[in-house]
DNA sequence: CGTCATCTTGAGTTTATTCAAGTGGAGTGG
DNA sequence: CCACTCCACTTGAATAAACTCAAGATGACG
């Protein structure tokens, strides 16, 4: 891993800075390090759908052409390693490994597409909290039961295509249910497991 | 490309049978070689979510572990070619611009998904009948503002994530709105692609 | 020509949205 | 240390978009 070096920079982000811009030429290629980030896409009239959050360990820009197709913006401090696109071609080259490793990446990536298809496409909003929720629990490094969100409701609506108001309207009922407890706004315990699991299967 | 027969078998699949089931071991690739196939996920109760829809030469398996994450319905008369997963890796060692065709396909994949995304979650179902549309006319291979529909309300429907009674209310608005015409059923003309453009997009 | 499945249309309902106040908590300055 | 301010979040009431339920119409096929 020493040569991969001469490919990469590590790069420091500002809280809330875009530092992908849709529509850009895709130049770059990069690694989370450390830190939070939010895919999105706009529409001209401001509707936004964030089409995923990435934290340490997840690549960005596998997804594109010659442009990007999505924004990313820092959640926090957040970290990367930038690769460039054209230099990625003679990585591959020397770590066949990669290539394994890039693929894999894609598929997970497009397996979780489906999933959020069926999120945006089926699901009622309380299905959908009750998913994002576990999907939080899951992706923690602890897994634990008690979870930090570091998106504000605004980032919770716009991934699941759903308004602030019904996003906070849902929680609190979900709180009331005692399936919840919301210790602070970005502060939740999953109480009950699998009545959330069942939940956001749909039954 | 004669070395690739040793791998893949070509295989014929009748209307409406479901070649491949979501939660089965995913042992199989497959390349669509005639016809149309739908993928899709299901939930408990029979919502269904239409993931995507194939056509001769798209890539069907690529989004799997070890177990597939969708199910496959032929729409009509279907012609595949099998890989098998496991001879997949010996493949790609032979053939080495398969790599990149793959990872290509993959890409491509993975952009299209976060555009249903946006559409699933975030437009009108008049925004999504439009993006439909233009997507098939799109897909078509003579680019014909004619376009033929191998998939019945309920498909459209399920993909879009709408019920069968909006599809239809809406087909029918946007043809008194003399943006379309629906000559039969599954035969619609687009009569005016930029208007149809600028709808689709959102304004 | 009849049958069945698909599609269309209408009326009423529901879920989530919109609009409009309020509440609360973190950071700032007196 | 306490008001003050700002922003995010919460809550309520009214609205709207799409859904559900229920007939009909259409069309493909035997």
């Amino acid at each position: 891993m020493v040569r991969l070096a001469q490919y990469s920079h590590r790069i420091a982000v500002a809280p809330g800075k875009t530092f992908i811009q849709e529509g850009e030429p895709a130049n770059d290629f990069f690694i989370v390090t450390a830190g939070h980030v939010k895919l999105f896409t706009l529409m001209p009239d401001g509707r936004r759908q964030i089409t995923g959050f990435g934290q340490a360990g997840d690549f960005l820009g596998l997804a594109s052409g010659t442009t990007y197709a999505f924004s990313a913006e820092a959640l926090g401090p957040l970290s990367l390693c930038r690769f460039s696109r054209t230099g990625l071609g003679a990585l591959r080259r020397e770590f066949p490994a990669l290539e394994l490793r890039l693929m894999e990446e894609a598929s997970r990536e497009l397996v979780q597409a489906q999933r959020r298809m069926l999120l945006l496409g089926r699901k009622t909003a309380r299905e959908r909290l009750a998913s994002f929720l576990l999907e939080q629990h899951y992706r923690s490094p602890t897994k634990a039961v008690a979870i930090h969100l570091p998106m504000t409701r605004t980032g919770i609506a716009d991934y699941l295509g759903l308004t602030i108001e019904t996003v906070s309207r849902t929680m609190n009922a979900l709180q009331r249910e005692k399936l919840i407890t919301i210790t602070q706004v970005t502060h939740i315990t999953l109480l009950n497991l699998p009545a959330l699991e069942i939940l956001s299967r749909g039954g």
